[in-house]
DNA sequence: CAAGATTGAGTCGTCAATCTTA
DNA sequence: TAAGATTGACGACTCAATCTTG
């Protein structure tokens, strides 16, 4: 047993090289995956959410959701509205062109994972997200 | 076959969950998996490396190998040197400080390894690293 | 011109500090 | 005081452009 610990370096190095490849799928739309999971979170929740309810759904940090959407505002696929209830809270709200770009974006996601899965069995693409779920199960 | 595509998205979202985890336990020594790949892949090479050849072992970039070795030189862990035979070269040399780090950093993150593959057999634990390795093959 | 390294700009993430509103 | 959002600084990565040396 004495494993130089390659299982974390080598997830670690797949996933780094599947999220290159997925990007560069995404990218003649204006997109990435980071942008990608949030204009998608937004819809699933009716096309708008505050910035910290939008942190929470991607789980991460809230200052990190102000730099996306403003890159997200930027491109054209958000912008910022006031909320009904609360002066402080600011609201982020797919436009048009987001959902558009939104819709194109998962289309183009679940072909490049089907691609990529391509010569997985049912099985093993079962036992890919057991596996992985297990492993951040500990991990968290 | 009406799959949201979740495969990758998981796996991503565990990668980071991991590295998150695996950083902090390496945080204590100054270190980070991106810091000790470098010094670890030094070491390995005889304790120096010109820094393109580092970039081809780390698979990655010459422009974050510029940075990552600036921050490793800030640290005390590496340090530039002339290359012997090509002026335009500069050779990355792990410090006594940095062999140091190196060593401890690999303990921890052996110790992290076999702390989050705890629950694994070792049935699951080749199965996780033969599925991931099938997809990178197929991202790359 | 090629190769080696660096710099500048941009993406995506963190944390700590700050400002406004509740 | 705490909650929502932003800002600034930094880590780690990319690409395109540049400078020096071969």
């Amino acid at each position: 047993m004495h494993d130089t610990g390659r299982v974390l370096v080598s997830l670690m190095h797949a996933a780094g090289t599947v999220q290159a490849h997925s990007d560069a799928r995404l990218a003649p739309l204006g997109l990435s995956m980071a942008k990608l999971a949030a204009l998608s979170a937004l819809r699933q929740a009716g096309d708008s959410l505050s910035l910290t309810q939008l942190a929470e759904r991607l789980s991460c940090v809230k200052s990190n959701i102000t730099q996306l959407v403003d890159r997200l505002e930027a491109d054209g696929f958000v912008r910022r509205a006031a909320a009904p209830n609360d002066r402080r809270a600011r609201l982020a709200a797919v436009t048009p062109a987001g959902r558009l770009a939104c819709d194109e974006g998962l289309r183009i996601q679940a072909l490049t994972e089907r691609e990529l899965l391509a010569g997985f069995s049912a099985t093993e693409k079962r036992q890919l997200v057991a596996l992985v779920e297990k492993l951040e199960q500990r991990a968290t």
